[in-house]
DNA sequence: CGAATCGTTAAGCATGTACTTAACTAACGC
DNA sequence: GCGTTAGTTAAGTACATGCTTAACGATTCG
C-alpha cells in the first residue's frame, strides 16, 4: 500500500534534514561508503552513523559490511512510496479543480 | 528553486506526522475550517493550532480569517517542490536527468 | 445583553533529536 | 605484531516536538 502510514512517518522524517537528503543525494549517484558520505558534512562520524542510521530506518537507504567498509546504497522503492503519497494530494487537489473547470463549463452553457 | 534546502527541511518535517497528513489529505478535497480539521483528530484544539502553525510555516497549508472562523487551503506549489526533490533524486539514480527536466516543466505548470 | 461558538495564548511536561567527546573493536597492509 | 584505517558504542548535553489543561478574546445569535 502506499498508505503504510508508519513508514511515511519515518521516510518523511528522515527527508527533513539537510544532512540526511545530502547523503541521499550522493547515494543517488552510486553507492559509497561511511567515510565517503562523512567527508562533505561538517559534523563527527559518530554523528553520520545516527543520521545513517535514521535512513536506514526509514527503508531509504540500504547497507551492507564488507570486511571493514560498509558500503550504503539508495532504496528507490521508499523513495517512490514517499513521492507517491504527495503524488496523490496533487491528484485529488487537481482532479478537484477539473470538476470545477467541468462545473464552469456548466454554468456558460446553461446560461 | 527546486533546493531550497530550509524550505525543503520545514516541508518535509511537516509531512512526516500522520496528524498533519491528515489535516492535508482533508484539504486536498478542499478548503476547510480549523474545528473540520480538527474533528477526526484525537487530540485537543490547541495541538492541532500547533500543527497547522507548522503546514503554515512550510508554506503546504495557507490560511484567511473572516468572522471568527480561519478558512484553510492546499498550497500546491510546496507541495510539488517536496514532490520534486524525491523526483530529482530517484531521476539521477535511474540515469535519466533529460526526462526529468520534463517532470519538472510538469510539476510548475501544475502548481 | 448574555450565551454559545470558534479560535487563540500561555504554561508546563515528557519525550525525541542532533550533536559532542572519549573509548573501543575489527580488519588491512607491511 | 604493529600501526593505520574504518567503523562502532556509550554517555552526556542542549534544544525541539507534541501534547496537555486552563484561561482568555472575538463573533455571532437568540
Amino acid at each position: 500500500m502506499l498508505n503504510d502510514s508508519a513508514k511515511l512517518d519515518t521516510a518523511f522524517q528522515a527527508l527533513a534534514d539537510p544532512a540526511r537528503r545530502g547523503m541521499l543525494a550522493r547515494l543517488s549517484r552510486g553507492p559509497a561508503s561511511v567515510s565517503e558520505l562523512a567527508r562533505p558534512l561538517p559534523m563527527s562520524l559518530p554523528a553520520v552513523l545516527q543520521h545513517l542510521k535514521a535512513l536506514e530506518a526509514s527503508g531509504l537507504v540500504r547497507t551492507e559490511k564488507k570486511g571493514r567498509v560498509r558500503t550504503c546504497r539508495l532504496e528507490p522503492k521508499a523513495l517512490a512510496a514517499a513521492e507517491g503519497w504527495i503524488a496523490e494530494q496533487r491528484a485529488l487537489w487537481e482532479g478537484r479543480l477539473d470538476r470545477f473547470e467541468d462545473y464552469v463549463q456548466t454554468l456558460k452553457t446553461e446560461g
